[in-house]
RNA sequence: GGCUCUGUAGCUCAGUUGGUAGAGCGAACGACUGAAAAUCGUUAGGUCACCGGAUCGAUGCCGGUCGGAGCCA
C-alpha cells in the first residue's frame, strides 16, 4: 500500500476528527498503517482541551496523533511554521510506510502543506511599526501607502482591510518585488491528495454548534481558562483570541455574564463555519459528503479504498 | 379601574419640525499568501401593530381597537 496524503476538512463541528479515526481503522484493519496528523490550530496548545473539542485519548483509539498539544499556551501560532513543520513530518511518515491523514478546520494551515506557496519574508520589527500605524492613522492611510509602492496589490486588496494592507507594505519593504496579494485560480498541489469534506445543512449545523458551546461551559471551559491565565493566555497572541476562550476570560473579568459569554461564543463559532465553508468551496478537490447521509462513512470508505487501492 | 410610557428589518433599537425609513447584530454570498478560531467586503429583508379621521400627502398629527411595560389605587 501506497503511503497517500489524505486529508479531512470541513466546518467545525462536523465530525472531522471521528471520521478521520474510522479511516485510520480501516487501513489498518486492511494491513496498512495510519496515523492522524492535526490541523486545527488551536489544538495546537497544551492545556486547550475542551474549548477546542479535542479528541481524549480513549477517544482517540489508540490511533497515533500528531502536531496536538505542542504548543505552549504563550507562543504564537502562524501558518508558516506550521507548514514548515508539519511537511517534514508527513513525508518522514510516508517514509515509513504510514499514510498521513491530515485532519482540521484551519484553513490557510492547511492550504499551506497541501499547496505549493511559499510565504515571502517577515520582519518582526517592521510588522510591529506598521501595526501600531494602523492603529493610529487607519486601514485607508495603509492602503494609500501601498498604493504608492505596489499599486496592483493596492488594487486587490479592500482599503478597509488593514490587516491585508500592513502584510502587503511589509513583504513588499522586505522583498523590493511586487505582491500578487491574491490566491491562484487553481493551486498547485505539494503532493497527490484524497482531501475529504464533510458536511451537513446550515441549519442543522448551526443547532449542533448552539448544543456544543452550552456542552463546553458545562464540562468546565471557564475553569480551564482559569487555569490557563496562570499559564498566560492573556499574553498568547493567537491563544488568547479563541472562540470560547476570550470569551470565558471575558466572563471571569466581569465584561460579560455567562449567558452573554454562551451567547457570544455561539455566534461566533457560527460564523466561523460558514467563513470556513466560504474557503474550502473554492478547492475544487475536495469530495464532499453530508454528515446527515447515513452512509457517509461507507462513501468515505470506498473513497479510501479506490485511493490507496486496497 | 386611573395615570404614564410603549408597539419601526429575524433580534436590539435609531429616526422623520408630515414628502412611504436607517444602524448594530443575525441571514445569504464573497475575498483571503507568516495572528486565518484572524481581518474584511457585497447583497437581501420593513403595507413603520390594526381601524378610521383631518391633510395634496401619514410611520409621524387626532380618535379608537388590540398587544407590552411601569406607577397609583
Amino acid at each position: 500500500m501506497q503511503p497517500k496524503l489524505i486529508a479531512v476538512v470541513g466546518p467545525t463541528g462536523a465530525g472531522k476528527s471521528d471520521l478521520a479515526i474510522a479511516i485510520a481503522k480501516q487501513i489498518i484493519a486492511a494491513g496498512g498503517k495510519a496515523e492522524i496528523v492535526n490541523c486545527d490550530s488551536m489544538q495546537f496548545y497544551k492545556g486547550m482541551d475542551i474549548g477546542t473539542a479535542k479528541l481524549s485519548m480513549a477517544e482517540r483509539e489508540g490511533i497515533e496523533h500528531h502536531l496536538i498539544d505542542w504548543l505552549a499556551i504563550t507562543d504564537e501560532s502562524t501558518a508558516a511554521e506550521y507548514q514548515a513543520v508539519a511537511r517534514p513530518l508527513i513525508e518522514k511518515l510516508q517514509a515509513d510506510g504510514v499514510v498521513p491523514i491530515m485532519v482540521g478546520g484551519s484553513m490557510l494551515y492547511i492550504a499551506a502543506v497541501l499547496n505549493n506557496f511559499e510565504f515571502p519574508a517577515r520582519d518582526e520589527e517592521l510588522r510591529a511599526k506598521l501595526e501600531a500605524d494602523l492603529i493610529e492613522f487607519g486601514p485607508h492611510e495603509m492602503h494609500r501607502r501601498l498604493k504608492a509602492i505596489d499599486p496592483v496589490a493596492a488594487s486587490r486588496i479592500i482599503p478597509e482591510n488593514g490587516r491585508r494592507s500592513v502584510r502587503a507594505i511589509e513583504i513588499v519593504t522586505l522583498t523590493g518585488e511586487p505582491f500578487a496579494a491574491a490566491l491562484p485560480d487553481e493551486p498547485e498541489d505539494w503532493q497527490p491528495v484524497l482531501e475529504i469534506g464533510i458536511n451537513g445543512d446550515r441549519e442543522d449545523l448551526v443547532a449542533r454548534l448552539e448544543q456544543r458551546v452550552h456542552k463546553m461551559w458545562q464540562q468546565g471551559l471557564v475553569a480551564e481558562v482559569q487555569v490557563l491565565i496562570d499559564q498566560g493566555i492573556r499574553e498568547g497572541k493567537t491563544s488568547s483570541r479563541a472562540i470560547g476562550y476570550a470569551q470565558a476570560l471575558a466572563q471571569l473579568d466581569g465584561a460579560m455574564t455567562e449567558a452573554e459569554a454562551i451567547a457570544d461564543t455561539v455566534r461566533l463559532t457560527q460564523k466561523y463555519a460558514r467563513r470556513q465553508m466560504s474557503w474550502f468551496r473554492r478547492d475544487s478537490r475536495i469530495s464532499w459528503l453530508d454528515y446527515q447521509d447515513a452512509d457517509y462513512k461507507t462513501k468515505a470508505a470506498n473513497l479510501v479504498r479506490d485511493w490507496l487501492g486496497i
